[in-house]
DNA sequence: TTTAGCACTCTCGGTGTTAGAGTGCTAACT
DNA sequence: AGTTAGCACTCTAACACCGAGAGTGCTAAA
């Protein structure tokens, strides 16, 4: 074997050895593990060369070598061989999510669940974006006698309410009013175009019921401003116990706002992105094997799996993949309706 | 001074210099700290007492003494005082707590935010409960073709809704029918008695239109189960980075079902339970500082801080006590509309 | 009942010591 | 040029040991 193709193989041995025990790789198991033709001694030499250049490193003297985060980037892009989820598995998987899998939000939290659950990390999942949504509808409905509920319909599948209250008492009659009024002017506009300037225009186009309408308008507004926000969902915080990223994730977690920026920021399809890589700081010692689920073949929220950089690669990416496609056709699924 | 009085006495400064400094404290400092009039000796020979008695220990042998929770509840029952919140206090917890408090599930999610903020614990808060409410009324709104929304208002101003399909093409008439159908057999009926038998006798008293009934009958009826079953808001779980208590409380989160479990057994009014009082093994190194608030004079859901058992007890059970108030208070405000 | 005095115990930080693992280097070999 | 055997070297982990300092319990006297 040449020399060049001898020291990809000795990377790879490596990684999936220090994958699967945990312990620093020495020259000597390394022949015997991956079956390699050579003495220990080209092995070292080998791997000189592999540290030199920044692919392993070892924690002191005296250790064998781990990978470096661009040893495993080397394995994740070069080694892998990411075998799909088995048919059974894929039925299992979205048995398990078509239940109480009636609105977005309940079919992502329980996808969120379920990753988490078979890939033993933290999961994460937000709902779909709602930039490019549309709003289908709006209803009202009475609560009180001085107080209502908007309820928002978007094009996305996305649910939204919002409480109200009115100084003058709330009648069918006045329901009527709303609805028409407001479904003239929201139907079929888009989520992100519902800006101050839009809001604004529309009151000033409501003429003599200028004086009933502002509570219901706002309500509107706030809801539609909720359905743009994506949610984010979690789940396997549990994993966390006696791991030492548990700090870090657990400052990750804390800004929910810094979080959403961050999963928004993740690419389309399946992917790893692992230690410094991250956007964020708190996440330079772990991977996240992420991947977006979409709507009507548009790329739309994600699902995350974050855990640390020795992680069974393949496996999770092919996880996540699954459950982040069943996710796809599930909420086709619910939106058809 | 009687030497029961200064061993009162002793065993109090001890709690308070602990809480304050987290060093053992020694007979030494004692002196010095809580102005006894006498020498290290004989409170010495009071610590030994007070030792023996199972109020105080020793880390190691060469350290001065902590409580133990015996010590801690002695303190909390007998040698606190707990000064209300001052008066602009309440208001800045009033005005924070007003914002964005248009529905009970985002009071209680503030409420939580809150008291976290103020104490610097993980905080938590519970929907109110809903054994004991009653439906008001029951609306249905149409979210597409074949599908619809069931919206059950009940009079804790709890609102749930839940989607629902059905093979027959949704038009206003038919949600007229089920509006009137559902709210003559669901209005004013106490949650705790929609049971299986009651659907049953319901379903069986809507004679020729038991064909279009069934969805929405089951959207109705899941969630009122939902309204019945209280949420539980967390927050600052932050707080737990770096903290020795970390693992146990994450293992408490783990289960949404045995916390909920544990909220609910909360005394009422504002209460400590300090360390193997509480119900679940992992709060064993814990204090729990929970205050119920009410509704209509009726005690209903609780607000809780969980922190070390090293903590200003003093102040958690004013703050705790403070916002629970101010939360009973916004609550009718809300359900009054 | 209180106090002074003293011996005792334990922790904490620093220091050696030893066994074991794994390396890098050199010089010989193919 | 590439490979190999051999060996000295380095480093860690575990353990025991030591001395200073803190705080105690006990005793005998006030």
């Amino acid at each position: 074997m040449e020399p060049a193709a001898r020291k990809k193989r000795i990377l790879s041995a490596i990684v999936e050895s220090y994958i699967n025990t945990g312990e620093p790789v020495g020259s000597k198991t390394l022949i015997n593990e991956a079956g390699l033709k050579v003495s220990s001694a080209t092995v070292r030499n080998d791997m000189a060369d592999l540290t030199e250049r920044g692919y392993i490193v070892q924690p002191h003297t005296s250790a064998g070598r781990i990978p470096t985060q661009l040893g495993y980037r080397y394995y994740v892009d070069n080694a892998l061989e990411v075998k799909p989820v088995s048919e059974s598995g894929r039925e299992y998987i979205t048995g398990v999510l078509s239940q109480n899998a009636d609105s977005p939000e309940a079919l992502l939290q329980n996808a969120a669940n379920l990753l988490s659950q078979l890939t033993g990390c933290i999961a994460f999942s937000t709902t779909p974006t709602g930039d490019e949504s549309r709003i289908r509808k709006i209803s009202f409905v009475p609560t009180g006698a001085h107080a209502a509920m908007a309820v928002v319909i978007v094009s996305n599948g996305i649910i939204k309410t919002k409480l109200f209250r009115c100084e003058f008492l709330i009648t069918p009659e006045i329901l009527e009013v709303f609805d028409k009024a407001l479904n003239e002017v929201f139907a079929g506009v888009r989520l992100s175009s519902i800006n101050r300037p839009f809001i604004q225009t529309a009151a000033a186009g409501f003429g003599e019921l200028s004086l009933l309408m502002p509570s219901a308008l706002m309500a509107v507004k706030d809801a539609s401003e909720l359905a743009r926000e994506v949610s984010v969902y979690h789940s396997g915080l549990g994993r966390l116990i006696g791991e030492a990223r548990a700090d870090s994730i657990l400052e990750f977690l804390q800004n929910r706002h810094d979080l959403a920026a961050t999963l928004k920021r993740l690419p389309q399809g399946t992917a790893v992105t692992i230690g410094k890589e991250n956007s964020r700081v708190e996440l330079a010692y772990s991977s996240v094997v992420s991947s977006r689920y979409q709507i009507d073949g548009n790329p739309s929220g994600v699902l995350a799996a974050i855990g640390p950089l020795r992680m069974d690669y393949a496996r999770m990416l092919s996880v996540t993949d699954c459950i982040s496609s069943c996710v796809s056709g599930l909420l086709s699924e619910i939106i058809e309706y």
